[in-house]
DNA sequence: AAATATTAGTCAATAATATTGACCTTTTAT
DNA sequence: ATAAAAGGTCAATATTATTGACTAATATTT
């Protein structure tokens, strides 16, 4: 068991990690609300953005949601023509996700808020700070 | 705007935060829905926990939602006896909320695994790289 | 003292989401 | 030919969020 002065550090982190993490998706969240979009929206978009030809089952693993819970965001976003999903055609049981150029531009402008955030505070932090920042994260996202 | 290398490395810092925030949050979500309970509840241990004799009006502005969407999961937890509301002293309107005993003992659990996580990576990064950390979360949450 | 504001609690209607489980089609692999 | 994999869909249910209205108790202002 760790002291008290030190859980009170510890309990500022965990604090930290709330606050950061609700003002970091705040931005996204007030431009996805005008179009009636929710946060899964947003995370589809990103991951298909990042990574173009994704296939529906691979999302579902990056994600860790249902099948069904993915059903209606993408359906919706299909519908709007932000994602298309066509036939691959090396296995074309498998649809590749993929941006619309409206996609790319919504997605542009949603995750342009995060990296303008991320941007300034490793700027005027320095570089070996965005490093250590970078180490703690991966360790706690690998845990 | 930053060039695509920048970009590449901002964008691992989005995804970073994302797979952290859930492997943060799997440890008492576990814990939760054993009992039927959810983040909202964790928010509300945790914020009452914290700040013992806390008024509902302030843990509304800490989390940020409605009145509405306070209001069954408190009630939940008084109703568990994990929480307790009894009137102040000072303005007989206000409530100060309490953990109970159950309640503390919950809410150490939860936090629990959590203060955990965090030692472990801190410890193992050290103190230099703590700091970092937090002044960057920091600045995001100011923000 | 009367009027007003604040804090808390509640209800009802609606909307949005998640959850479970089943089922189908197409295509590929055995 | 059969089984397995990928994707899509439906329906029933449950949960949760959202909006707006309303009450009761207490405190503050006029």
């Amino acid at each position: 068991m760790v002291d008290l002065q030190r859980e009170q550090e510890l309990r500022q982190a965990i604090e930290l990690l709330f606050f950061s993490y609700r003002a970091f998706t705040r931005g996204p969240d007030e431009i996805l609300e005008k179009r009636g979009l929710g946060r899964v929206h947003h995370r589809i978009l990103y991951f298909v953005g990042r990574d173009p030809g994704l296939s529906v089952n691979e999302l579902l693993k990056v994600l860790q949601i249902s099948k069904q819970a993915l059903h209606l965001p993408l359906r919706q976003l299909l519908s709007m023509e932000l994602v298309k999903n066509d036939k691959s055609k090396s296995d074309r049981r498998v649809r590749e996700l993929k941006l619309t150029a409206a996609g790319k531009r919504l997605e542009a402008r949603l995750t342009g808020t995060q990296l303008l955030q991320l941007e300034s505070v490793f700027k005027s932090r320095g570089k070996k700070t965005e490093k250590a920042w970078t180490q703690v994260m991966q360790q706690l996202a690998d845990d």
